[in-house]
DNA sequence: CCGCTAACGCAAAATCTTAGCCTTTAGCTG
DNA sequence: CAGCTAAAGGCTAAGATTTTGCGTTAGCGG
């Protein structure tokens, strides 16, 4: 779906630019049910078959946007210690996501029925991030947890709510599960 | 979206069973995009404005039958302790939710929420059969860990390793996270 | 500079979606 | 139990979207 196709410079890029565009300004200003192909395709100064040829339908045009939208820009941001980078990398993602528009974003990224590319992107970018964190704190020296476990206890945890909980999380819970990540050993429950 | 109106009885309880049964039927025989409103009103012997005015459109029928599918049809297993239950219960949430068809389920409960609202329904249902191990578990004289822990610890990792990993999980891993969150002494990493 | 081909534009046809109006039927009341 | 009321479904026509075939354009290599 994401045009990696065989020509990715010139013009194809520029339409694929203009479209993406063109999503981007709609979603802003207009209700999810509102937007459709050929309105983007307009926007875009595209006919409608450009779009269903290059993306198959609405639903995979928006998770690729989406997707696209979630790739980091720069590097985790460096404080100093490995719960001060994953807290903040947490926090971020939480207050991000948990907005209206982020779970559009998130919506749409697992709406994509195909080859679970968008969403897949997603996870990557993630871990991808997490890898730059962990790799920070072994540099100093330190013995972080292997990046599956990160997804696990914090970011799965984060996603699972803002998709199927009514109830939104606090940013303070970003933290939290930070720190029940970073110490297994601590006893909140009855003694063993 | 589910007809809970004001009219449950009669004619409009045996359109929704037509309809979600069009919808089951056409699931197993064919691949997604290729259903349509206007196929399943044709195999459910109802017009399609009839299901575009019950359901609005095709993504929030498909998230209604995805809905009743998830329906609990009976309480969970009874293996005589909350490890043996969390896992069993566990065990089969991923059977289901990641082949194929599940994810399918969960996809379109996903997609197929209100515009800002999460896919509440689902949730809601996990967390009621898990109410019912703790239940018995306390019942027996333990202290099972809160049902909101669960969720945290086993349920949301499955969930979103189907929803977004490419590599699918091992059936082990589900009393893998079961026993991590039974077992928050235990020491895997490195000591503090 | 010339040819090759993927990608786009255009326009017609097919399909899906919406909306208005009428008919049916479940639930209620006398 | 007959009759009333309004919610819900059927039908049809108008409108919008999606698909498809064919000609054209523009990036790329020789």
């Amino acid at each position: 779906m994401s045009p990696q196709g065989p020509r990715p410079g010139g013009r194809s890029a520029r339409v694929q630019a203009a479209v993406h565009g063109a999503v981007l300004a709609l979603q802003a200003e207009r209700p999810r049910h509102e937007i459709t192909v050929p309105l983007v395709a307009a926007r875009a100064g595209v006919t409608p078959s450009t779009v269903y040829r290059r993306w198959g339908d609405l639903t995979e045009l928006l998770a690729d946007v989406a997707a696209a939208r979630l790739r980091p820009d720069a590097a985790p941001a460096d404080t100093g210690s490995l719960r001060g980078d994953l807290v903040a990398y947490a926090e971020q993602y939480l207050e991000e996501m948990s907005s209206p528009a982020g779970r559009e974003v998130l919506r749409d990224l697992v709406a994509g029925a195909a080859p679970a590319l968008p969403a897949g992107r997603c996870d990557a970018y993630v871990r991808g991030q997490l890898e730059a964190i962990t790799a920070r704190e072994r540099a100093r020296g330190g013995a972080p947890p292997p990046v599956g476990e990160i997804v696990e206890r914090v970011m799965a945890p984060i996603t699972y709510t803002i998709l199927f909980v009514a109830t939104a999380l606090a940013l303070a819970d970003a933290a939290r599960l930070v720190d029940a990540l970073l110490a297994p050993r601590a006893a909140p429950v009855s003694p063993g």
